[in-house]
DNA sequence: CGCGGCCTTGAGTTTACTCAAGGGAGGTGG
DNA sequence: CCACCTCCCTTGAGTAAACTCAAGGCCGCG
């Protein structure tokens, strides 16, 4: 995917940008999709592709920072980020990670404040950034601006949800477990998955460390519930990965 | 606070309703506060009281189903609900709460699908319901609606954003401490907390055991930090606290 | 007074973490 | 082209945090 050959994250310094997805040559952005539009909406379209900055950003960049004011709606065109903060020490804590096309942050701009996340690009990214009074001075004449909004602001608390029952209530083989199955492809498909990010970016978002995650890919595959190969895994009894998922541990 | 005398929440069955906070006789919502309107908008009040459908509910209560298609926007007026899933065994497993005046769920009408939580009153409460087709149809007419709900969407955002990273890098110290801050009065004021609610809803919230809350309890007593009778604690080391908060464990 | 629910405390166990060592893959420089 | 170096993943051993199970005390209620 990333590397020519190979199967697994080729990268070697997070920062350092080997594992390249050059952001997408053509330099718009897919509103319709991102917004959940029905209708084709030519002119509101028009109107955001003229009010959006797009920018490009290198892996490892920091992208959204706590410390800003939060003025713009920023989303993720192309690429993949991590959300999180920024230790005092220097260090960076993600919490989750969003990978485009999708929003990065919809909601802080609409509160006086700051954003509610250091945000930090994982591969290469396409982010656009679009001013919260722009918006707000398209949606009289645009009404379907407002509803667009509202469930694409909608859209980002569903994963926060599952994020925080998760986090809450099962332990760590069921969070993979339940990490996996996001990530299963469409049943017919092949149920393999392949993994984009370095094992250790996972076990982050699992709030595990990487040597637990280690132990439990291990532990799966001695159950003979997947098949791993490197950074290619493959699942092999999808009922009873859902049980763990579901086991709610305690 | 909720019973004549006491210091507890003296509930005996968490159905059970000793713990009255009786619905306030006025049966309006403070839609000012709610929507953070600015201006006085006394003709979007008057609408919004129109479509909205109030009712009481006592403590105990399943006000909000993970089976329900959800086609409304919910808040809660005033009093305390829990926020978690009902497990198929039947138990409710809370993962946060929401005090009124507050929106309990401004998201998921504005998708296809269901609510993403149970939801369960914790004192009587009164809850107030939006379809969302209506508010759809006030917006034209009423610019500060669209803008009110974004930002009141962004605003439940905040909490959740904040629980994900306290689950995600706080040992159970830690949450509690950052607890104990949120729930700290206004600086010059007494830096007395009264707890609302039994010690193990507040213990499910820091997704911990009611146990370990309890040695938590004692050992910052022990440390000095806290004092403690009953449901009352009084802080007597808030910077203290604010570094155990802050040490983000590992 | 007894009962039921709640909180507390103790003992033992489990889970996941820390620390440390070793192997593999990829890029770099001689 | 090969040696080296770095970063990453893995595995093992020991430890710490939080859980489970169980027993005891308190309080309000019937």
């Amino acid at each position: 995917m990333f590397t020519t050959t190979a199967s697994a994250p080729s990268l070697r310094t997070p920062s350092a940008s080997r594992r390249v997805r050059p952001a997408s040559t053509a330099p718009s952005i897919d509103w319709i999709d991102v917004l959940g539009l029905v209708a084709p909406e030519t002119a509101l379209v028009e109107a955001l592709q003229r009010v959006a900055a797009v920018r490009d950003a290198p892996a490892g960049a920091l992208v959204l920072s706590r410390e800003q004011p939060a003025i713009k709606l920023v989303l993720v065109a192309s690429g993949q980020m991590a959300l999180g903060r920024s230790t005092p020490a220097g260090t960076f804590r993600p919490s989750r990670s969003v990978s485009g096309p999708a929003w990065l942050d919809a909601t802080s701009a609409w509160l006086h404040g700051s954003y509610l996340n250091d945000a930090v690009t994982v591969t290469d990214a396409r982010v656009a950034e679009l001013p919260r009074v722009a918006l707000e001075m398209l949606m009289p004449r645009h009404p379907a601006l407002a509803p667009a909004l509202l469930r694409a602001q909608a859209e980002a608390m569903n994963p926060l949800t599952e994020l925080v029952h998760d986090l809450a209530h099962k332990d760590a083989e069921g969070r993979f477990a339940a990490w996996l199955l996001r990530r299963l492809p469409a049943p017919g498909d092949e149920p393999v998955i392949a993994l984009h990010e370095r094992k250790r970016d996972i076990a982050a978002q699992l709030a595990i460390t990487p040597e637990t995650l280690s132990r439990l890919c291990a532990q799966l595959v001695r159950k003979g519930v997947i098949e791993m190969r490197g950074y290619r895994l493959r699942l092999l009894d999808v009922p009873r990965l859902a049980s763990l998922a579901g086991a709610e541990a305690a």
